[in-house]
DNA sequence: TGTTGTCGGTACGCTAACGTACATAAGGAT
DNA sequence: ATCCTTATGTACGTTAGCGTACCGACAACA
């Protein structure tokens, strides 16, 4: 971890390995947080591997900056350890919505998320990349799409979703969303406009 | 929140709340943790609630003596951030396992982790806990614990579960369970000997 | 313009777990 | 000893999502 890397319109992933060699996102980074955590908590190893999924302006700090500003500046201090805060909530919240949540409902969530810290409504997304993300096999992803089509929310082309009500996305999704949003309001402040 | 609590011989939940009115666990906190995380990230007001299932011993500090500890103690913060960077990797694990793994599975990791923090085999939960615990049916977890029981991993009484053979329940339970211990390890060193 | 690899739609049977409901059993209280 | 509450066993039909497979369609590039 040579890096530590606060996105600004980027959207960057954190993966998990299972044994079986099935990757899935354990978090979703965009303005709210940075990546690697662990940069704040005592380790220069990380625990995850990171990636950019979608491409965008970063703040990156070497891994000596971020320590020293991590030890000398207290309100950087506030903000890295407020942004874990919410990404501690944000986990958690993660867990029982993968558990009782939708596959539709947790799109709907994926999506909304990536739209705001994007900033914009469209991109270049296939089943297949979503699939991996929420954990789930590709033809589901495929149906719930359909749904979320058919509900006039997103419009799709080959390898493209846009979306055409985030309302109507914000009334399929689960109250995760809002939750998650809230909790980063709570810690970061309203001036975010970033979700989980 | 008036003060943080490292449990030593006893387990602590954190809960979290769904509209629907069902609580659910989203960390289980024992001598490798402490509650509550947020002390530790720049707030003194919890996102969750936490209580004791499990009592027994706990250090407990009041959060002013908490803070002024992580401020002027390089000691003591590091231990602390270490401790959340575990946590966080525990509560990103939970995401996936809650996702792919089965009821059998995570009922297993849940007594073997039970079983290493509180330093006994054997403690009063009822089916009904136990589900609330999981997020799934009272009715499930009968099911799966009835299937521990037959695989010779358990034994019941009413009220009462008793773990009978541990590495039973290990070639039951999934990666997660040596994952979260491996982890564990990695941030706060082979001593502590509890288990996410 | 034709070929080829990638992407999306759909279909099949299958399984884990669901929500619900009811009956039995254990054990403390009277 | 009996009652009564609480815990457990079990059963039913239902459902979301699985694994797999196959085919058509798009688009890039030769």
């Amino acid at each position: 971890m040579a890096n530590v890397d606060f996105p600004v319109s980027a959207l960057m992933s954190v993966m998990g390995l299972l044994q079986s060699g099935v990757t899935y996102e354990v978090a979703s980074v965009g303005g709210e947080g940075f990546v690697e955590v662990d940069a704040a908590l005592e380790s220069d190893i990380a625990l995850r591997s990171a990636s950019c999924q979608f491409p965008g302006d970063v703040v990156r700090m070497s891994l000596g900056n971020f320590q020293h500003a991590l030890t000398w500046s207290r309100a950087f201090a506030v903000g890295v350890r407020r942004a874990v805060r919410a990404r501690i909530f944000i986990t958690e919240q993660t867990q029982i919505c993968n558990l009782r949540h939708t596959v539709p409902q947790r799109l709907s969530r994926w999506l909304l998320v990536a739209s705001e810290r994007l900033a914009r409504e469209e991109f270049s997304v296939t089943h297949e990349f979503l699939a991996t993300i929420l954990g789930v096999r590709r033809a589901g992803v495929t149906i719930a799409l359909a749904q979320l089509q058919s509900a006039g929310a997103i419009a799709q082309r080959r390898g493209i979703i846009a979306i055409r009500s985030a309302d109507r996305l914000a009334e399929i999704t689960c109250e995760c969303y809002a939750e998650c949003r809230a909790a980063i309001d709570e810690s970061l402040g309203p001036g975010i406009e970033s979700v989980g």
